[in-house]
DNA sequence: CAATAGATCATCT
DNA sequence: GATGATCTATTGC
């Protein structure tokens, strides 16, 4: 399967933010490890993450020393330490000039499973050794010499979706923010068992054609 | 099941 | 000095 993915090309990134977000969903993340070799996953779940008007990102304040990224070249990584423990990986993507990323939330693994259940001890079940940001980035040994480095070539890559049956994508509001709390830009693969925490209790929809974005308005917005 | 506490630090006010 | 795009263990129904 590895063989024959297709590099994303950078036309794919150069869109509205939240269609990169909801494209990525079923494409292949791989990630080169010096010693372990190839690890890989198919991503189930993202979320964007948008310019100024988005108080939920970390460009909301403008450039800063850590956001630079999100205003720079789209297909790059962005890459943040939070709550003094995790990393958590990003896409750069936009359409226009402005700001955007999105957070990769989770992946089914498909390459290199011992090594992530070495790395993640604490998971009881395949399923669960990349199904949330943290856990993904600890399955995968992502750290922060993985930020700012393109997705076109080792040790990052991203590889188009491959020509396989997927369930239907979902829309659903954002986890774990405060702002901007009912913008419906989480997407994940629908009843797929590697997406983090439960997708129920949630209002979720299906996904049909482009995603919403924050000019269409019909959401409450603080 | 659901709710909560604790770990732990880079970044920005 | 406060905050945060999290995870895990533990507690309580």
């Amino acid at each position: 399967m590895l063989a024959n993915a297709v590099p994303l090309e950078r036309a794919f990134y150069e869109r509205p933010t939240e269609v990169v977000a909801a494209a990525l969903i079923g494409a292949l993340l791989v990630v080169e490890d010096p010693v372990q070799g190839t690890l890989a996953g198919r991503i189930v779940e993202t979320e964007a993450y948008l310019d100024q008007k988005d108080r939920a990102s970390h460009a909301a304040p403008g450039p800063t020393a850590r956001n630079i990224v999100m205003f720079a070249e789209p297909g790059r990584s962005y890459v943040y330490f939070i709550y003094g423990m995790y990393h958590c990986l990003n896409v750069v993507a936009r359409a226009d000039r402005a700001a955007g990323a999105i957070l990769i939330r989770a992946v089914e693994p498909l390459a290199g499973l011992e090594t992530m259940a070495e790395r993640r001890s604490a998971a009881t079940r395949w399923q669960d050794l990349a199904s949330g940001p943290g856990k993904l980035t600890r399955a995968f040994g992502i750290s922060a010499a993985h930020h700012d480095l393109s997705f076109s070539e080792p040790p990052l890559r991203l590889l188009a979706a491959p020509d396989m049956p997927g369930n239907p994508v979902m829309a659903s509001p954002r986890i774990g923010i405060r702002h901007c709390a009912d913008w419906p830009l989480r997407f994940f693969e629908s009843n797929n068992p590697c997406v983090s925490r439960s997708m129920l209790n949630r209002t979720a929809h299906l996904l049909h054609g482009v995603p919403w974005s924050p000019e269409d308005t019909p959401i409450v917005r603080p």
